[in-house]
RNA sequence: GGGCGCGUAGCUCAGUGGGAGAGCGCUCGCUUCACACGCGAGAGGUCGCUGGUUCGAGCCCAGCCGUGCCCACCA
């Protein structure tokens, strides 16, 4: 598997190693083009380069075979300039008979193409220049540096008026050391390289028959673009760290790879060259478990389960670790010689420009930096919320100051928590791990308690299946949602009624579902925000560590609490956009009669929708000045008689329109002869219930409207400032 | 040149055939007894363009434009 052979490779004069093709950076720049003519006469033929020095090592002029235009010259020689030496012209297809003239200068000792070629047609390979980049070839130009070599060249082929035919300027990639940025120069060299094939086809295979599964399904295409298609290793580095390559030389340079039980020969010595990075990487999986002794480690974790890394990194180092790995434990089953049963690939993170971050770069965002600014778990939780699988996420600091927000939250919330006194045992009904146990009388939990349990059951579930996924970004979503709108935003204010009703009982159970959720909660963001939920949850429960607490896994689903709650949300709604449409201040109390409220199910939430909406009972001389209809339940507000009209009006229009547009659309659709042929029962169902909804609400509205104007609705009020109309 | 993506609100992005969404930003009102790193209410989008399939397209198909990444080559 292991072979060592003369070729052309990328060398960096400056590193003073070889490089291999996937560690050249190539980039558009800047050069000139210079057309040379060979020979004399009709004997001549014009090539052209970008590197004229090369040219001292040139040991022949190719054409393609089939250009007529240079049919009679093939197999002749033309003259050399500045050497003197004759080279042959040859004919090979490699040549691309409509670049330039047609013509090439084949320096096979400084170009893998040409070397090539030469091998072809046996050129000789001359080197002419040493791993400085420093030109060794006997004559004028021996000892300047390559970037030198190139106008002293130019400037010598001058002094004859009729060898350079032209000079343009000319942009075209040039390689460059993705380490230290240094042009590349390709160079011959005698390098250990590693037979791929065999490795590379085990690695597709196991991708190919299930064994190794890569998420997300769209990054196999990419895999396996790589794997079937990959080009024999070099893995020789000439660098001062590393694995020193394991081959020993003796005296007639015979070359042996001597193992770690081995010993060398005496008198032999070892090949100064180190493995490549990506080689000792390779060996990761296994290696670190022990191997190649069969150690408890080895048995026991490998295969691991989840490898996780993100895309880019797919060729360098996940397929090298399949090749290694396949073939350090092919030994084994195949489905035990694999190093991991599934990649999860997630994308790169950016900066503001687009760009993929880099160390080389620089464009990188110090996470130190972040992390005292905005905190670590802040950092965190910024980047497993922008975590797509295979796709790369922007990262913004408004983001990270988004994330630290809800740290924040979250830490209000629990200090809310123990100034109530919120337990963390679970409630009548709910066993000690979190799974419900046994049935329970309805009566000892309150539709807000099933709701909020019937909720975390919800997002519990969501977020297992997301994880299992690896969609982080949306189980990050799914918590921040649950945690602040469902759980600060109406389920604290809800139960700060029964905490403050002064009925034991009631309040005691309310703690206790309270610390529950909040428990769960902690849990389920542990993950994703380590520290602040530790420092939470052990203060709420009193345990050492939420990092050994066991992973929610707790049932229960109550669809009737769910939309009876959805109701109470939707009437509180509907009065808070009345009340800010009317300026009213958020802790204005406001005397009120919710008639009819008994009759529907929001009957016993009576005390909690007064206190989320500040409405006081009506006392004597109690005068409503507006009565609003929604969720069936009449409210009748006392606006000491003044009610601003207009800002009344608008709301009401605002909605009528959106009720009127949504009727129009659902109608327009029922009316369609093809739709109701065609389309799925349950569609059409759907679509006249939200008809039937519409015109509910336009009946409502308009009736609004109409009331707004007669003189036993509402009373129109003096504009608090009247400064404007003057 | 080959391959794979992406183009949805001011910005960054979810949304794989049936009611256009989130965070931030913006507007208005509020220090309401967990939290102003907050609360409540709002404004803002012919879903890149053009065709096609379908009863129905942000979503499927074709072409085009723009943009990003990977691979190869550039004498």
């Amino acid at each position: 598997l292991i072979y060592r052979a003369e070729r052309i490779i990328n060398w960096c004069p400056r590193d003073m190693t070889a490089i291999s093709d996937i560690e050249v950076d190539h980039s558009d720049d800047l050069g000139e083009l210079i057309s040379i003519r060979y020979g004399d006469g009709d004997e001549s033929i014009i090539v052209a380069t970008t590197r004229a020095e090369t040219m001292l090592g040139d040991t022949a002029v190719a054409v393609h075979p089939d250009d007529e235009r240079y049919t009679h010259l093939v197999g002749t020689e033309v003259e050399l300039p500045l050497t003197g030496r004759r080279i042959p012209i040859v004919a090979d297809a490699h040549v691309d008979p409509s670049f330039g003239t047609g013509a090439v200068k084949v320096t096979p000792a400084h170009d893998p193409n040409d070397f090539e070629i030469g091998r072809r047609h046996d050129l000789p390979v001359l080197s002419v220049m040493d791993e400085h980049g420093v030109i060794t070839a006997h004559g004028p130009f021996e000892g300047l540096d390559r970037f030198e070599a190139r106008p002293a060249v130019i400037a010598a082929l001058r002094e004859d008026g009729r060898i350079v035919k032209e000079v343009r300027p000319y942009v075209h990639a040039v390689g460059h050391c993705s380490r230290c940025s240094t042009t590349v120069e390709p160079r011959l060299s005698l390098q250990w390289f590693v037979n791929v094939a065999p490795l590379a086809k085990a690695a597709g295979d196991a991708v190919r028959d299930g064994r190794v599964r890569i998420s997300p399904p769209e990054m196999n295409a990419r895999y396996f673009g790589w794997v079937d298609d990959m080009h024999d290793w070099c893995i020789s580095r000439q660098l001062w760290w590393g694995h020193r390559i394991p081959v020993w030389y003796g005296p007639d340079g015979e070359a042996r790879c001597v193992g770690p039980d081995e010993t060398a020969p005496e008198g032999w010595t070892q090949d100064p060259d180190v493995l490549d990075t990506w080689f000792s990487s390779a060996l990761w999986p296994f290696s670190t478990l022990g191997w190649p002794d069969d150690t408890a480690d080895l048995r026991d974790f490998y295969p691991t389960s989840v490898l996780i890394t993100a895309y880019d990194i797919l060729f360098f180092w996940v397929a090298r670790m399949m090749m290694f790995g396949l073939y350090a434990n092919r030994g084994k089953s195949p489905a035990e010689a694999v190093p991991f049963k599934t990649i999860a690939l997630h994308g790169l993170v950016r900066d503001q420009f687009g760009k993929k971050m880099s160390k080389s770069k620089g464009n990188v965002v110090d996470p130190i930096d972040w992390m005292e600014r905005f905190g670590t778990d802040a950092t965190r939780f910024t980047l497993a919320r922008g975590a797509t699988p295979g796709s790369d996420e922007a990262i913004s600091e408004d983001w990270a100051a988004g994330s630290r927000n809800f740290c924040n939250k979250l830490w209000n919330a629990t200090r809310f928590a123990l100034m109530n006194g919120a337990e963390a045992t679970p409630p009548f009904g709910i066993t000690q791990s979190g799974t419900v146990g046994e049935p329970r009388p309805d009566g000892d939990l309150s539709t807000v308690d099933r709701w909020i349990l019937s909720r975390l059951s919800g997002v519990i579930a969501e977020v297992d299946g997301l994880l299992e996924q690896f969609e982080f970004g949306k189980a990050c979503e799914a918590l921040y949602h649950f945690a602040w709108d469902e759980f600060c935003d109406w389920y604290l204010e809800l139960a700060k009624v029964p905490l403050a009703s002064g009925d034991e009982a009631t309040a005691d159970r309310t703690r206790k579902v309270f610390g529950f959720v909040l428990d769960q909660m902690l849990r389920l963001l542990h993950p994703v925000m380590p520290f602040v939920t530790d420092e939470l949850w052990c203060a709420l429960t009193g345990e050492d560590s939420v990092m050994v607490a066991a992973w929610p896994d707790f049932g229960f689903t109550d669809a009737a609490a769910e939309s009876e709650i959805g109701s109470l949300m939707r009437l509180v709604t509907e009065i808070r956009q009345f009340r800010s449409g009317q300026g009213l201040r958020p802790g204005q109390r406001v005397p009120a009669r919710l008639a009819g409220l008994a009759a529907t199910p929001l009957g016993a939430h009576e005390e909690s929708i007064r206190a989320l909406l500040r409405l006081t009972a009506p006392e004597d001389g109690f005068a409503p000045s507006a009565s609003l209809l929604a969720e069936g339940v009449t409210v009748e507000l006392d606006l000491a008689g003044t009610v601003d009209v207009a800002a009344e009006r608008k709301r009401l229009e605002r909605d009528l329109a959106a009720a009127q547009k949504e009727a129009q659309s659902m109608t327009a659709k029922l009316g369609n002869e093809a739709f109701t042929a065609k389309a799925p029962a349950e569609v059409i169902e759907k679509s006249r219930a939200r008809l039937a909804v519409a015109e509910a609400d336009i009946t409502r509205l308009e009736s609004r409207l109409a009331a707004l104007l007669s003189p036993g609705g509402v009373t129109p009020r003096t504009p608090r400032c009247s400064c404007w109309q003057s």
